[in-house]
DNA sequence: ACCTGAACACCGTTCAAGT
DNA sequence: ACCTGAACACCGTTCAAGT
């Protein structure tokens, strides 16, 4: 049962899509390990390093998930690609205030192809864009507190927001 | 010397602009005013309270730094205005993060009326934008970590993030 | 009405020491 | 190599009690 990165950045992950960010700390993650606070430094440089690794895996999560659908565009298939990353980073609950962190700390490389990818100009503006919409309806969300929430887990789209989300980037792609 | 929930506010403005989120604590706050931590709660409910204070007087600041130029579009004012509203930001170190927060809680009231006039759906992708936008440049100057840094704190551009950032809200605009 | 003092229940991180 | 134990320097918030 040895302590390993990967365990511990595991446990981060469901701790963070169970309670939130609110209740990712060190010492609740060691708590969850049933290890000394101290014991995660040996694995992990401190918790801005730790939240790299939850972008990444966060990443890396939307580009398995995405199987492009034939005979759509370019421009259909990027706003597909992104619409499922929207989709895995509101499964944890404050996901964007990490990435945000995360993608300032270390560039682009903890986000997924579909905005990696991009040249560097049109990433610029197409980043914040998506992650300020998503980081704006998680703090919505933590702030109507939900205690026990009625969570739509399911793969339901999202309505509205979804919409918009779709048209907003669909302008900014389309210069 | 009484203490008011203006004087809270104008010290802890004078924090987050001199240095930064991480030292903006109440209890520094307090230090900072000579009376105990908890006289902060006589004047303002909670810590988050504070950030939507905070955030409204930056909206407020941008409001009266704005007189439009005369023979221009609305397109065009609006993006001058929005500009402006950026600047300010700027001038408060981790200022979006707080915004951002704030927008959460308590909606458009936050905003500089550039943002808050604007029909909803438009600032549905509007606003995480530019939170978005000015979030990432600073926790990026927060990274890069300036103990003493070259504070351009002139009102010069800022160059190619600032042109960056008109391209962006200008086809967010123009729908 | 406005503030102090003391407490409660926490944080992130470091580091000698153990195995 | 990997972890414990103890410490350091903090947090936000509450609440009885003082003036």
């Amino acid at each position: 049962m040895a302590l390993t990165t990967e365990s511990v950045a595991d446990a981060a992950m469901r701790i963070l899509s169970d309670f939130g960010l609110g209740d990712l700390t060190m010492r609740r993650l060691a708590r969850e390990l049933n290890v000394q606070p101290s014991a995660l430094y040996w694995h992990v440089a401190d918790k801005q390093s730790l939240f790299v690794l939850l972008a990444a895996r966060m990443g890396a999560e939307a580009d398995d998930l995405d199987r492009p659908a034939p005979g759509q565009g370019r421009l259909a298939s990027t706003v597909d690609a992104i619409t499922t990353y929207r989709g895995v980073l509101l499964r944890y609950r404050e996901s964007a205030d990490i990435v945000l962190l995360a993608y300032s700390h270390s560039g682009p490389t903890v986000l997924p192809s579909a905005l990696s990818d991009l040249d560097a100009d049109t990433r610029d503006f197409v980043i914040p864009y998506v992650l300020g919409s998503i980081a704006i309806l998680q703090n919505r969300r933590l702030f109507a507190g939900e205690p026990l929430a009625p969570r739509t887990t399911g793969g339901g789209s999202d309505g509205h927001a979804e919409a918009s989300f779709r048209t907003g980037l669909t302008r900014l792609l389309t210069g």
